[in-house]
DNA sequence: TTTACATATTCCTATATGGGAATATAATTA
DNA sequence: TAATTATATTCCCATATAGGAATATGTAAA
């Protein structure tokens, strides 16, 4: 049972370092799949496996022209692991390891003694 | 051969559901294995196992006092993905759906005939 | 030095899934 | 209609890994 989830929710569609590049070309530019094929220089079915993942997460749109389908990122979609992340900004720069922790004590231990 | 990456990444690490709820009860507060095995009802090898998959990412370091084992976050860890979503900021609210797409073209088309 | 407690690890299984190759589908052009 | 182009899908395989059960490890208490 890897990754509990049978569908692909955000979090998961950018744990693949690959889908992340795809977001990261996307975004600002639409692009179609043969571009970004040459831009990867990965196979076609690669690209558009992807690329299907990243629609299931609604994290990309297409548009149909011709026979030719353009991708463009929903960052809308990204919204919620920035959320995610920012409750744990206020304790970013914590020093937590163990020579802070123990001159933490010390500091402590002197301010009680003072 | 799923997710490539054989070592666990914080991308990956966060990917699963189960792993983002011992961060988010591990934010601020130090806690035993125990203490996390009480609030979240699971078996107690499966905290543990999700436990060292956050501690292989760096995600969190733990503290042993007796036969305990204090686990805390390392927040400064999830700063990349803070980053890596950032980039998209500024995309953000921008509504490509069709209707949208459809009425910016008129919008074009109408500013150019004046 | 047993016993009890806290936690980690191992073994097993089921399953999701990334990648490759081949093929299908759909649209355009000749 | 046939050929070509653009993209998606299917089939297959290898492998990572979540979860459960059992067990190991390490520490403290009796």
């Amino acid at each position: 049972m890897p990754r509990t989830a049978n569908t692909y929710d955000t979090f998961t569609a950018i744990a693949e370092p690959k889908r992340r590049e795809i977001i990261e070309k996307l975004v600002g530019n639409e692009l179609s799949v043969n571009q970004l094929v040459e831009m990867t220089r990965w196979s076609q079915p690669m690209v558009s496996k992807h690329l299907s993942v990243l629609k299931e997460a609604s994290l990309v749109s297409e548009r149909k022209v011709g026979r030719q389908r353009f991708y463009r990122v929903n960052a809308n979609e990204l919204k919620p692991i920035q959320i995610w992340v920012r409750q744990f900004e206020k304790h970013w720069n914590k020093q937590f390891d163990q020579l802070d922790e123990y001159l933490s004590e010390l500091q402590n231990k002197g301010d009680k003694d003072e």
